[in-house]
RNA sequence: GGCGAGGUAGCUCAGCUGGUUAGAGCGCACGACUCAUAAUCGUGAGGUCGGGAGUUCAAGUCUCCCCCUCGCCA
């Protein structure tokens, strides 16, 4: 029994997530949390949305909503398509929440008091029609390099350019058009990461066990070109974090906000504290998760992110936590997923290319979509969603392998033997076969969760289900019924039995499923310690019912249907 | 142009610190079974492991050069 404390990067609030964003991190940390759940581990697994930033601001706009308003109802639609995903969450947090305000303060004064913290004097562009600042995207105009008229304060879209706000020609406003703009000083904080790069480097080389997509990004990051850069942390926007050292103002940062890269993962730790709020835990229960010195020297910390997290995960949080003095929780595994991409191409927020997570629950249930994600997750290399590949893998993994099998079980039964699990018969070499191939499988299986390998976990998932079919074709219990009904018996038995592994096990990939199996068996087993065991744990006369069709196959019609429909161009 | 990741059967991918006839799933062909959702099970065909050179008794697995794809940055 260990503690397991788990985070998913947060999604960012500026929109509904697609499919990519769902395997990317929030998919695999829930099969994982679910895993370690079923053996008995303490699992804390925590996610929240992501809001701060301009992004942010400017969907809302978009959407002609105050940011606070937007963010509040975005918040809700994605715990909901979460929830809809049997995204199973200790809690799910909004890195606006007030606990993030009051770490996230904190973080950064104790950062100033280690002398981590520089005040930089910058020149930032004042719009005075808009009474503010115009960083990043609030800031159009023509590209230096290349003349392209429509080039952002942040990067020239035509050329790929990054820009400062500054090298704009014809500046404009991006809010009100307006070209009543001056350039101001403006001071912000700068956190002093490369002061921190030998300590960084240190940590992440005691991390062997780490993928090398992880530690050769953050190598990258630490010794790329003059080395860590120090990086700005505030930010002149309304919509954030207000700059105070702790609990006191930070002289000449009035009105400043922290820059979101800072305050989002600092929201892993304040998503815990909402935790203990929401569940009437106490400030002392979610500390002993975080804090080494009350309590959280036996948690192992595990991270999940998409690739391009990657660096704020090994270098920017880590500095911060490092920086603070104070013994906080680093990360001690970190996952870290290429791109998914659809149909061979990017998947695309902006023109509507691929699926979103509430398109594909309209489609289909969340189970098709949990297995085949993360039974092709892009752990090595990115991996490409097509429709015939998830259509192939549904039919045959879900409806034939595994469906087939409960139903050819369940409806044989009833009809040979009535609605309850026959007795009878004395197990053999058959079925000492099946105990040695489900035992090796399992461990297999576990070995492969424990590494967070997850096509690898879901490949041997397959092959318990497939050991099922293998297994009923060997013994033949419709042939044996005919000559010998107390063997016939015994043999479907082992076939209930397996049913009801199959549910314990398929779990974390499949929990809808496993529930539906559960149900009709009126059961809820334990993670088999041995097959042999586990094949014999359903009760003789124990009562079930046949349940409906666990998947169905999905057609060629509706996959070209599919495919059109979500191709991108036109939103249909 | 720089950096990173890849290039293994028709497709998607496994192949650890180099070592018997290179594996899996899908697809395909043939066969078996008939309990089940025309589902299942078995057998088989299919690869000079991107190209070239080198190290070694031995290389998909190490070294060098080249080609191609993807991503990040110029």
């Amino acid at each position: 029994m260990a503690r397991i404390l788990i985070t998913s990067a947060l999604p960012y609030i500026n929109g509904i997530k697609h499919l990519g964003n769902l395997v990317g991190s929030l998919l695999p940390s829930d099969a994982y949390a679910r895993y370690m759940r079923l053996r008995g581990h303490e699992v804390m697994l925590i996610c929240a949305t992501d809001e701060h930033g301009t992004p942010a601001e400017l969907a809302a706009a978009k959407a002609g909503k105050p940011v606070e308003q937007f963010c509040a109802e975005m918040y809700e639609t994605q715990k909901t398509l979460g929830e809809g995903f049997g995204l199973s969450f200790d809690h799910f947090g909004r890195s606006s929440n007030p606990h993030n305000h009051k770490l996230t303060q904190h973080f950064a004064g104790r950062l100033a008091e280690a002398g981590l913290i520089d005040e930089v004097m910058e020149k930032q562009v004042y719009s005075n029609a808009d009474g503010r600042y115009l960083p990043d995207r609030y800031i159009e105009g023509a590209c230096p390099a290349c003349g392209f008229e429509n080039a952002r304060g942040d990067q020239c879209e035509n050329c790929t350019k990054q820009l400062d706000p500054t090298d704009l020609i014809n500046p404009r406003s991006a809010i009100s058009g307006s070209t009543d703009l001056e350039v101001r000083e403006t001071k912000h904080l700068y956190l002093r990461q490369s002061k921190l790069r030998d300590r960084l480097r240190e940590w992440i080389n005691t991390k062997t066990d780490w993928p090398v997509l992880t530690t050769s990004i953050a190598k990258k990051w630490l010794d790329d070109g003059d080395g860590l850069q120090d990086r700005g942390i505030t930010r002149d926007l309304d919509w954030g974090i207000p700059v105070r050292k702790g609990d006191e103002e930070w002289p000449g940062m009035e009105g400043k906000v922290f820059y979101v890269w800072f305050d989002a993962p600092i929201e892993y730790i304040a998503g815990t504290a909402e935790w203990a709020d929401a569940n009437g835990k106490s400030e002392a229960d979610w500390r002993s998760w975080w804090r080494e010195d009350e309590g959280a020297t036996d948690v192992k910390y595990v991270q999940f992110m998409a690739k391009d997290n990657v660096p704020f995960h090994t270098l920017s949080f880590p500095v911060t936590i490092m920086g603070s003095g104070e013994p906080w929780k680093l990360v001690d595994h970190l996952k870290a997923f290429n791109w998914l991409t659809y149909e061979g191409g990017k998947f695309s927020t902006s023109s509507q290319r691929g699926i979103f997570m509430d398109q594909a629950l309209e489609l289909l249930p969340s189970d098709y979509w949990r297995w085949w994600l993360l039974s092709n997750a892009p752990e090595s290399s990115d991996s490409d969603f097509t429709w015939a590949a998830f259509q192939a893998g549904c039919n045959k993994d879900l409806n034939d392998v595994l469906g087939n099998f409960v139903s050819r079980v369940t409806k044989f039964c009833r009809s040979k033997f009535g609605d309850s699990v026959p007795s009878g018969g004395v197990p053999g070499e058959e079925e000492a076969a099946l105990e040695k191939e489900v035992d090796t499988r399992l461990d297999a299986y576990g070995t492969a969760m424990e590494a967070i390998e997850i096509r690898k976990a879901a490949a041997e998932l397959r092959g318990i289900w497939v050991a099922g079919n293998e297994y009923l074709q060997r013994a033949a219990p419709w042939t044996a019924f005919k000559t010998d009904p107390d063997q016939a018996a015994m043999v479907i038995r082992t076939a209930f039995n397996l049913m009801a592994l199959y549910a314990t096990v398929s779990e974390p990939f499949i929990p809808d499923a496993s529930k539906a199996i559960n149900q009709s068996l009126g059961w809820s087993g334990k993670w088999p310690v041995t097959a042999k065991e586990a094949l014999s744990a359903l009760p003789e006369g124990h009562d079930f019912t046949v349940p409906e069709n666990l998947f169905r196959k999905i057609d060629d019609g509706e996959r070209d249907i599919w495919n059109a429909k979500f191709s991108g161009a036109s939103t249909a």
